[in-house]
RNA sequence: UUCGCCGGGCGGACAGCCGCUGCCGGUUCGCGGGCUACGCCUGGCGGGCCGGGGGAGGAAAGUCCGGUCUCCAUAGGGCAGCAUGCCGGCUAACGGCCGGGGGGAUGCGUUCAAGCGCAGCUCACGGAAAGUGCCACAGAAAAUAUACCGCCGGCCGCAAGGCUGGUAAGGGUGAAAUGGUGCGGUAAGAGCGCACCGCGGACGGAGCAAUCCGUGCGGCAGGGUAAACCCCAUGCGGAGCAAGACCAAAUAGGAGGGAAGGAGCGGCCCGCUCCGUUCGACCCUCGGGUAGGUCGCUCGAGCUUGCCAGCAAUGGCAGGCCAAGACGAAUGGCUGUCACCCCGCAAGGGGCACAGAAACCGGCUUAUAGUCCGGCGAAUCCG
RNA sequence: UCCUCAGUAGCUCAAUGGUAGAGCAUUCGGCUGUUAACCGAAGGGUUGUAGGUUCGAGUCCUACCUGAGGAG
């Protein structure tokens, strides 16, 4: 079992998110960034041993707008992320940047623009 | 019925699938502890899973006021600074709210008119006879006072006019010109005199008071500006939950004690290398304290129902209820049906606001699709 | 969670409460064979928004909007 948590794979515990401001740092400035569309992602693989999962984080900095939009985009992509968290094997550490496109994107195009992102991370 | 204004209320509903979170119950694993010890117990700590019930707002916003709470020196007096400013009440407190008074413009009624009455609206509404400053341009003069055109008297002159004095009613300037209107008075005038209005102060009455009413007195003191400095009265110590309290790894350094060895390469010995035996390697203990964690953290000036007191704000009594407590930050995502609004004959299409708790309360201000209730005003229809 | 400052012409900035200006830029004209430079002229402003005080507000007061910066 790679990941707790969740009968069916789709849960979302605190030990598949990062929660320091240290662990979003060290992934701001090792990760690789991965642009998109409706989001900016930084990936970076964690020295840990196997069956560790991913964890992911997700930052909306005041530029991008109000309290409402910023969590607004936040919950959007974490939801579409949520479901295919599965597909990420191995021990990476993603920090995810929302754009402002995000809160009029269809939920089809949000799905495909994760199914992207999930691709990338499980190739290396 | 429609529109506008004011006051108050609501601010989507249901279902399916997949999630998050703190609380309660169960179960399981790890660590710790205990025991009658190869197993059992455990409400000590942590993790997983299952079930139950709870989980954003009227503004959660802006951070404009006031408090609770915490620390700072005990928060007492004074200076400075800041804020408030008709009166009374409410309140934990307030710059808030309620009631009253006064002013202002508007409407209606009445009147020849001035004025008076009523209605809703509105006002940062202490002091300009404590002092200082400022009042551009225009104008004679902008506050000590004064006189451009005028008016009137006297003198000179044939006359035009000049000199001198009186006056401030009229003209003119200005945002503002030393009370207003009328009558008398006068050479012309002037509160010079009188009546009414205004103003000031006195007395009497009503009211807790602001203030109002009445009587008689004074010929008038005197421009505006205090959201200019200022004066008077009242209030305020400062910082803020990242306040503050507690537990506390690693590393460096500090204090005390032990100490002649310690560490690395290697399966072990030998050997080699490094650090050390005055400058103390290494080990133990201690305190400050960082990462990190725990508490503060949600039961409170609380919500609600009824009765009572009060014009009201609000208060009292009795009964009932517990309603988010997160921390890279949950309260959601996707799909469908319905409700509502707009466009359209229809099929159908589009929209569904403002906005997201961060210690907690009382206010203010600002944003807000749609909708409901009450009151007022206008238009139209029916009787 | 809090604090401070700023907003004036297209840009950078002035303006004791008394007619909103300067430099650069723009347009037009001149000079030159042409351009640049230079000379002359012109246009351009709800002083962030809305109220208020005042005879009069860019300036004073109040509320809001936008932007910038800072503390732990």
């Amino acid at each position: 079992m790679p990941r707790e948590g969740g009968a069916n794979g789709y849960g979302f515990p605190k030990s598949s998110r990062l929660l320091k401001p240290s662990e979003f740092r060290n992934t701001y400035q090792n990760g690789i960034r991965v642009p998109g569309r409706l989001f900016a992602a930084f990936c970076l693989r964690r020295e840990e041993p196997a069956g560790a999962g991913p964890r992911v984080g997700f930052t909306a900095p005041r530029a991008f707008g109000k309290a409402v939009q910023r969590n607004r985009a936040k919950r959007r992509i974490r939801e579409a992320l949520r479901v295919r968290l599965g597909g990420v094997n191995g021990a990476w550490d993603i920090v995810v940047n929302p754009r402002r496109a995000v809160l009029t994107a269809t939920a089809e195009e949000l799905r495909r623009e994760v199914e992207r992102l999930v691709n990338q991370c499980g190739k290396r």
